[in-house]
RNA sequence: GGCGCGGUAGCUCAGUUGGUAAGAGCGUCGGAUUCAUAACCCGGAGGUCGGCGGUUCAAAUCCGCCCCGCGCUACCA
């Protein structure tokens, strides 16, 4: 076994705050991990920040008036306070916008640029003259070169889609100040992850118990082939690049984020008055190094990064990467867009953290999406950390409080199954203790539960009631082992319900104990505990209807404000350059390898034409053959997918993206104005 | 279309180096009980393990094809 583990939890992107799904993805089993780590007294760092660079953070800016540092400031500390009241226990949360971290990523890129890892590449790229800096992606709109669409990004248009490069833009704007911008040369730096493929895969093979989820996302990515990757970008919010000559260019927020689990680190050292400490979690080759992810970082954290610290090879790989699969919402995927989802800081207005971090981890996606509900919420709470967990514990407690002053009786002759619950504790804990350390979280959580289920199976067995009257001193023994079942049980679920066991602990008069501990001599005869409280209300149908009315009525309010905004203001010159035809579809067939374009023959009256659409998803090709269409008939011709279009068929889609064809009654080869 | 992952009882999910494991919790039905938050405990019912073929003495588990869901990727003129 390695001397220590680091472990790391996915940097959260400060421009939002969190929901259930990033809780139970990474940050709950993280924890799960470090707290049983932790009470097994072994040597394990707990790291996480705030990812605080990158272009959207920039957008979310100067949407709303005011500076990126604000941006991140405030979802910074509502993220991290939300951890805090969650229990996600952190040694330290570190922020990408703190000094030591620019200092660190900085260090890391000039190591690699000494050793001339990367590439230097020249690129014409826009450039806006008035504010006198380099137009990212996101800052520059024109006409999507696709659609036609006049706002699209540089990146991206937001209208059909397509992945674009600023330079693809007809009528280039700058977002900044609407001047047309201009080309300009300028350097960037590329990390060739091609050259780290041969190296990667043999290495990803040689990991041990990678789960299979991960590896076949590792495996997809190298199949495909890796490339050269930009680590530097035209931005002035972010890591300055280190270089002369580089102003206005920063470190492109995927290389220096998961920097930032060392810098983090390395400020934890710091903080601890030992400065030099965080070298051995990242230094020491008895370091496993354990990131926990959801699904959408794998190729970060099993591709790149880890090329990034082969490349600067002062510092060790990660030992595993336990990614999670992502977590739905009453049976929808998460969409914060479209206000499908439950914030943290909303739930903990309404309910007790515990009581997530046990449906959560019961119900992890480990190996599949699963599903959160809020009857299940409610379900899980109530059947069983009430009815199971809590019912055994207050039993026990008001039993021992009634009938023996709250103290614990000696045990007297123990039966066979006695003995045999008695030691079930310890095969429990060893068997708990191997789920935790194979990262398989629900099924830990799972037997954990059990422990509390064969205690109240003892207790009815035993029928203690009866033996009060009975037999005083066997009454007293099965309490006795009751006892120390409840004992076992504030250890075993001090990772899952820490706040929660800490109350019990404090009931039981049972100091801070560690895993290995766990026993059925926890209390011995003679010790004293106080009165029991009940430590899980069950919660009542009203407030689970209130919640899910809540999430409904905002999902419901949503589409309004999808509807996009309108274009600017077109003259009837421009309206009339193009040429609308009505139009009959006579022929449509799918193209092939293509999942979204159909192949259309259309007659517009003059001449029968080629028109590739984009609505495979939706349409069957019968079910548009015979329709009268509108059509855009002086459209530039484009080839795609081998196959070249002339014209484009007009369709209405809603904000779900349903398409809906713009149909006419006019004869074929109609004028449409 | 390519690649990856998944499709197991009404619900949420375990389970694959092929063979007494077809499972758990919830729900449901029946019984028992009263220390306990009408909780606990016992028992029953309930599944062609997405579909069709194949390999094998034996397949949920391996292979092929197909259908459905999710993710990445290529084309939405």
């Amino acid at each position: 076994m390695a001397k220590r583990t680091l472990v790391t939890a996915a940097l959260p992107y400060a421009n939002g705050p969190l929901h259930l799904g990033h809780l139970a993805g990474a940050y709950l089993p993280a924890d799960l991990y470090v707290r049983y780590k932790r009470l097994k007294g072994e040597d394990v760092l707990f790291i996480c920040g705030s990812d605080e660079h990158g272009v959207p953070i920039t957008l979310a800016a100067d949407k709303e008036g005011i500076t990126p540092a604000d941006v991140v400031e405030k979802f910074h500390n509502i993220n991290k306070k939300a951890f805090a009241e969650l229990g996600i226990s952190f040694d330290y949360f570190g922020r990408t916008s703190s000094e030591a971290h620019h200092k660190t990523s900085q260090d890391f890129f000039k190591t690699l640029h000494e050793k001339n890892v990367f590439v230097e590449k020249s690129q014409d790229q826009l450039y806006d003259p008035k504010a006198d800096m380099f137009l990212p992606d996101r800052y520059v709109r024109g006409t999507c070169p696709s659609c036609g669409y006049e706002e699209a990004y540089g990146d991206q248009c937001e209208k059909c889609g397509t992945s674009l490069s600023p330079t693809d833009l007809k009528n280039p704007t700058s977002v900044i100040t609407g001047e047309k911008p201009e080309f300009r040369q300028t350097n960037h730096w590329f990390l060739p992850l091609n050259d780290f493929q041969q190296w990667l895969e043999e290495w990803i093979d040689s990991r041990k118990n990678w789960k299979g989820n991960v590896l076949g996302q590792c495996k997809s990515w190298l199949n495909e082939g890796l490339n050269e990757r930009a680590v530097t970008r035209d931005l002035n919010w972010g890591v300055p690049v280190p270089l002369p000559g580089t102003e206005g260019k920063v470190l492109y927020v995927w290389f220096d984020a998961p920097i930032g689990y060392i810098s983090a680190t390395k400020e934890w050292a710091e903080q601890q008055g030992n400065p030099d400490r965080w070298k051995t979690y990242w230094q020491d080759e008895e370091t496993e190094l354990i990131h926990f992810i959801g699904k959408d970082n794998i190729v970060f954290h099993c591709i790149m990064f880890p090329a990034m610290l082969k490349a600067h090879g002062d510092f060790v790989l990660p030992e595993n990467v336990p990614a999670n699969e992502f977590l739905n919402l009453e049976g929808r995927k998460l969409s914060t867009s479209r206000g499908w989802a439950v914030w943290l800081h909303e739930y903990l207005e309404d309910f007790e953290p515990d009581l997530l971090r046990y449906v959560l981890a019961i119900n992890l996606p480990e190996t599949r999406d699963s599903d959160f509900s809020w009857s299940d919420f409610q379900s899980r709470v109530n059947s069983e950390l009430a009815d199971i967990l809590g019912n055994f514990i207050f039993r026990t407690q008001s039993f021992l409080n009634r009938y023996f002053d709250g103290t614990i009786p000696e045990l007297v002759n123990p039966t066979e199954r006695d003995t045999e619950v008695l030691n079930a504790i310890a095969e429990y804990r060893d068997e708990i203790g191997k789920l935790y350390d194979g990262f398989s979280l629900k099924e830990a959580v799972l037997q954990s539960m059990n422990l509390a289920r064969l205690g109240n199976k003892y207790f009815t067995e035993m029928e203690p009631w009866h033996l009060r009257k009975s037999d005083m001193e066997r009454c007293g023994t099965v309490l006795h082992v009751c006892a120390q079942l409840t004992a076992a049980l504030a250890t075993v679920f001090s990772p899952i319900l820490p706040s929660k066991m800490a109350v019990l602990r404090k009931e039981l008069n049972l100091p801070d104990t560690d895993w290995n501990n766990i026993s059925s001599t926890l209390l011995e005869a003679g010790h004293k505990i106080q009165k029991g409280t009940i430590l899980f209300n069950k919660i009542e149908d009203e407030t689970i209807e209130a919640q899910v009315r809540r999430l409904k009525e905002r999902a419901g309010e949503q589409p309004a404000s999808d509807i996009p905004e309108l274009k600017e203001t077109a003259t009837f010159e421009d309206f009339m350059k193009i040429d609308l035809r009505s139009a009959e579809v006579l022929t449509a067939e799918p193209v092939p390898k293509s999942d979204k374009l159909l192949k259309l023959e259309v007659d517009i009256g003059l001449e029968k034409r080629t028109v590739l659409a984009g609505v495979a998803q939706q349409y069957k090709p019968e079910e548009l053959i015979g329709k009268k269409v509108c059509v855009v008939a002086n459209l530039k011709p484009r080839k795609m997918m081998g196959v070249k279009s002339q014209g484009m068929v007009l369709m209405a889609e809603d904000t779900d993206e349903n398409l809906y064809p713009i149909t006419t009654e006019a004869p074929v080869g109609s004028i449409i104005k």
